[in-house]
DNA sequence: TCTGGGGTCCTAGGACCC
DNA sequence: TCTGGGGTCCTAGGACCC
């Protein structure tokens, strides 16, 4: 096999911090401290949990109610992702006092590349990680497991053994042991489908992957699955990004309304809504959308859906709505149930609307970004849904189930303190009646 | 995990072109 | 109009991740 005499071993870092919300929720407020915490109150269903609520049986996805029955002094609080982003931004620049080369992987993970860093930093690999770990469990008052390994796939499975606060080391040499103990579904990139699919070669162990040849990879699976062949063996693919990711592929927003609904006009005003939300984050990214896909899950969990191309990139929600006004009954059966809405922004493009206009309709659609930064100015000062458009209405107006209602008043106590409540503005815009 | 929400990447297959 | 070969672009849908 060609291999290029440059590839020396490479010392990839994976850090990821242990219960992340419920963490960072027990860190802002002491008095949590050992208790059963549980983040996700916002949807009903648990999202994230400290370990004394681990032990007393409440798990991921349950639901409030059941959790309160089984642990009954449980803190159950709404998730607040402000917050969260703030230690995850701390956890970064914690890492980054070592390497500029810090990949921000998610909210609370983050790989490094280590690589050539011990003469620089007078200390072994080993030793860079524990101080890395060490920093980050004192400064930010919870604890973070981290693994250290020749690729990113690797040193994602070291972080993983022993949590919480763990430290594994796997060495090249050490990395055939591991593999051994791991089932093949408990690697980064491998899922149930696939996972099932090796079971049928008999491939239950990530050792028994790796022992494959690569013909027979490149014959059964696809590169993705290659790649992780590769970077099992400990030959390194993934690079560690450190580029700041300032874009979107693609932005989404999709809703649950409960109880499920048959009725036609409120399943558009939730459309709108997702619209105006999915809108709000493409003007804070400055970007316009040149491609919508919406669609409905019905209470069967079928979707029906459809795209729509728009012949000049834009961001504005009304313009948007419209045209799903034209499109809504070829996706819209008429006595469905349906669950949920969603609309996928895609083909993004950097907004720049400032070009000098030739046509009347450029003119409008200037004056409209205009409202909307204005409504956006709002929005900074007053909380997100203090405007909305008229076609939103019913979706803003109609109660949602009780755990919802107490989560915006938590919410609101939280973050502005003895402030009154907030006054509630529909834009009926320009006159139609979106 | 009887099912929430937001993303990314890859592949196969069709359309179209030379 | 048919056959053969090769390339690019786009789309739909699958799979996976946090």
């Amino acid at each position: 096999m060609p291999y290029s005499l440059t590839a020396w071993p490479r010392v990839i870092l994976h850090v990821d911090g242990d219960c992340f919300f419920a963490a960072c929720e027990i860190a802002r407020r002491p008095e949590l401290k050992e208790k059963p915490v549980v983040t996700g109150l916002e949807r009903g269903i648990v999202s994230s949990l400290s370990y004394e609520a681990k032990a007393r049986g409440v798990k991921r996805a349950m639901s409030f109610q059941e959790v309160k029955r089984i642990c009954p002094d449980v803190v159950f609080l709404p998730s607040d992702y402000e917050t969260y982003s703030l230690y995850s931004l701390r956890m970064s620049s914690i890492i980054r006092r070592f390497t500029p080369d810090v990949e921000e992987y998610s909210i609370d993970e983050c790989f490094a590349d280590l690589t050539g860093l011990q003469r620089p930093l007078h200390m072994n690999y080993t030793e860079m990680a524990e101080k890395i770990k060490a920093a980050l469990d004192s400064e930010l008052g919870f604890t973070f497991s981290v693994g250290l390994a020749p690729t990113k796939v690797l040193a994602k499975l070291g972080s993983k053994w022993q949590k919480p606060s763990g430290l594994t080391v796997i060495s090249g040499r050490d990395i055939r042991p591991y593999l051994e103990k791991t089932e093949i579904g408990k690697i980064w990139g491998i899922g149930p489908q696939t996972t099932a699919y090796l079971n049928k070669y008999g491939i239950r162990t990530a050792a028994q992957f790796i022992d494959k040849d690569l013909d027979w990879v490149k014959v059964n699976l696809t590169k993705p699955h290659q790649e992780i062949w590769q970077e099992l063996r400990g030959e390194l693919v993934y690079e560690v990004d450190a580029a700041k990711k300032s874009s979107y592929g693609s932005i989404s927003k999709t809703k649950t309304f409960t109880p499920p609904s048959i009725e036609k006009d409120y399943i558009f005003s939730q459309l709108s809504k997702n619209t105006e939300n999915a809108c709000i984050k493409l003007r804070r990214y400055r970007l316009a959308v040149k491609k919508i896909y919406i669609f409905l899950k019905t209470q069967e969990f079928n979707y029906q859906g459809c795209e729509i191309k728009l012949l000049r990139p834009t961001d504005n929600p009304v313009e948007i709505i419209r045209l799903i006004e034209k499109n809504f009954s070829t996706i819209f059966l008429p006595g469905k149930q349906y669950r949920a809405s969603g609309i996928v922004l895609s083909d993004l493009t950097e907004n720049v609307s400032r070009q000098t206009d030739l046509f009347n309709e450029v003119v409008t659609a200037e004056k409209i970004s205009k409202i909307f930064s204005g409504v956006d100015g709002l929005a900074k000062r007053y909380g997100k849904h203090s405007l909305f458009l008229g076609s939103s209405l019913q979706a803003m107006s109609r109660p949602q189930h009780r755990s919802e209602r107490q989560t915006a008043a938590e919410r609101k106590q939280d973050l502005f303190r003895g402030e009154t409540a907030r006054q509630r503005l529909a834009i009926p815009f320009l006159g139609h009646a979106v």
